[in-house]
DNA sequence: AAGATATATGGCACCGATACCATTTAATTG
DNA sequence: CAATTAAATGGTATCGGTGCCATATATCTT
């Protein structure tokens, strides 16, 4: 690949010049502008991106971790997200990391030696070896989860929708329709992210006095397999619940097929109610209600806050909260 | 950030030391060794991702462009390619284009600048202006389409699925089971990957001596509300074909939901094929049948192209050719 | 016309690693 | 024990830009 001094030695002038032409910033007369353009064009000359940023300090990428990109729930806030970079003039750059902590460490390894400029970081959990690794990297970093800091040092953005809210929310109103026999079907209790919603459950049936029949709980790992096979399990023992909170829509849609198969009808049988209202949730019939977790926001919130650290040099630490909402559709109407 | 050099300076000994106690390779003392380790952790030092690509003028990343992110079709190419390029220590970056063809160029420009170290480029069309960007970066592109040159000075690689194919043979299972109202909804024929797929209709169509009504044919953009849209059409215009082949999965269910809001069974009134066989295909109820496109492959191919190019220095061009597969399901079995 | 300002261009240090060579000291060998 | 060879370390050019300063004209002021 050719170099501005290549350029430069066949036009006849200094790199700088030549440097300042291609740049189109400072002084350059018109006619050697004309040659020096011509010249690059026809060497394909391209700019080395490790030695600008070497020198500049900066890159213009932004990562985005996802830790799972089967779930349409993290599509919404990659296209928030990406809105506000590209604006910018930033790249979104994503890497899908599985969850896998080993992936997510050497991303933020990666991150620290200068692959982007900062980082959107979304993962099923964050524990102390993770934020450390977050701490540990000067660049800007926002989390999408409640990361509740245990040292109080933490220097880094959050934006996040409360999860917890959600549920409870679900379940306030399975309750508030006169549904006693509610089940849940949750997530990975050993996350924070099916801790918190787990407890949504329980806060509301507490509330409402609803008492929690064991039988109707499950925990699946939030893919539609799991749900699918949770609801068998109700169904092969027979103890099904009359209303259904799920943790996200995948697992909701695998419910909803198994008690289809075994002829229970929705929402006769059983209302279901999903979670994160993905295009999926209008892919069924019934369609899912579902709780809206508004990915698109979150991402274009976490986005803004990387702005305002890299463009601005904010240096304060920001937290935004984000209220979901419950969109009612067939599947959870209470038979007259 | 701390340098080699502020390391050097602290525990005493030269830049050229620390480089090689950190890199791991060449003569270094044990007690010099712990020492660098330990003032770099205390610094927090990462090494400069620039400045190291800038001379050893390699970045160890695959840039990977997907046109649409809510499509699942894709997710299985990334997996494939991920996994292949993980174990050869490559990270893949991920890139959202949107199809947007200004956006590939951007990329493509990035590459160029040596961003990344080559390139799977997927994209709904490969027209002269993007190839001759692809020709234009000396760095190894895989295109994931079936790109027919029309120079013939290409020197890319290719790895595809034969979409043609994919649709004829769905057109030809429904002939074969005795239909004769046979529909088709497909996508922008503005774009190669649809007129290929329209071709493989009309040719089935054409062999089956079945006459082609073109009030079955409709046009969508290969998203969901398109295939509801497009089956709406038909039955409010009282055309209905008796089968119909939809050229992806997600226009396939938009169009399953209209016809299940419009009392219309599936298969006994309408039966469909989709394509792509993602896992939404089981989500709905029936099953939708649908072409295996074997992205997963495609993905896995691509990735190992790349690297041969990379690692073992594979000069001339290689194309891979894959062929799909029909996976029958509830959604277009045939009425005793 | 003298001084100020704008335009045009070149020179060079620098960013932070890597690659390679030079030098010194320690260990091995016939 | 001299001759090799291995181990340990330092020195320095280099990758390809950017940023800043110096210099030389050209144009504009008053």
């Amino acid at each position: 690949m050719a170099t501005i001094y290549e350029i430069a030695q066949e036009v006849g002038v200094s790199p700088s010049t030549v440097a300042r032409a291609l740049r189109g910033t400072g002084y350059c007369s018109k006619e050697k502008y004309d040659k020096i353009i011509a010249v690059a064009k026809r060497l394909n000359y391209a700019p080395s991106h490790a030695a600008r940023s070497l020198k500049s300090k900066r890159t213009n990428k932004i990562l985005f971790l996802i830790p799972d990109i089967y779930n349409p729930f993290y599509f919404g806030m990659i296209k928030g997200a990406s809105d506000v970079l590209d604006q910018n003039g930033y790249y979104t750059i994503l890497c899908h990391t599985r969850g896998d902590k080993g992936m997510e460490k050497k991303m933020l390894r990666s991150l620290k030696e200068g692959y982007g400029d900062g980082m959107i970081f979304v993962s099923f959990d964050f524990n102390k070896e993770n934020i450390d690794a977050v701490n540990a990297c000067a660049l800007p970093v926002v989390l999408t989860n409640n990361y509740q800091s245990l040292s109080g040092n933490d220097h880094f953005d959050c934006v996040y929708i409360d999860t917890f809210e959600g549920i409870y929310m679900a379940c306030k109103y399975f309750i508030s329709q006169g549904f006693r026999k509610i089940g849940y079907i949750g997530g990975d209790t050993t996350v924070q992210t099916g801790r918190e919603r787990f407890a949504g459950f329980l806060k509301a049936m507490n509330e409402g006095n609803v008492p929690v029949n064991q039988n109707f709980l499950k925990e699946g790992d939030f893919s539609r397999d799991s749900g699918e096979k949770s609801m068998e399990e109700m169904i092969s023992a027979r103890s099904v619940p009359e209303a259904l909170v799920v943790a996200n829509d995948l697992m909701a849609i695998g419910a909803l097929k198994a008690c289809k198969k075994h002829g229970l009808h929705i929402p006769q049988d059983v209302a279901i109610i999903g979670m994160d209202n993905t295009d999926l949730a209008t892919c069924t019939v019934p369609e899912l209600s579902s709780i809206n977790m508004k990915e698109e926001d979150i991402g274009r919130y976490a986005a803004e806050l990387l702005m305002e650290r890299i463009l601005k040099g904010r240096k304060e630490k920001r937290t935004i909260r984000l209220q979901p909402e419950l969109f009612l559709r067939g599947s959870s109407r209470r038979e007259a």
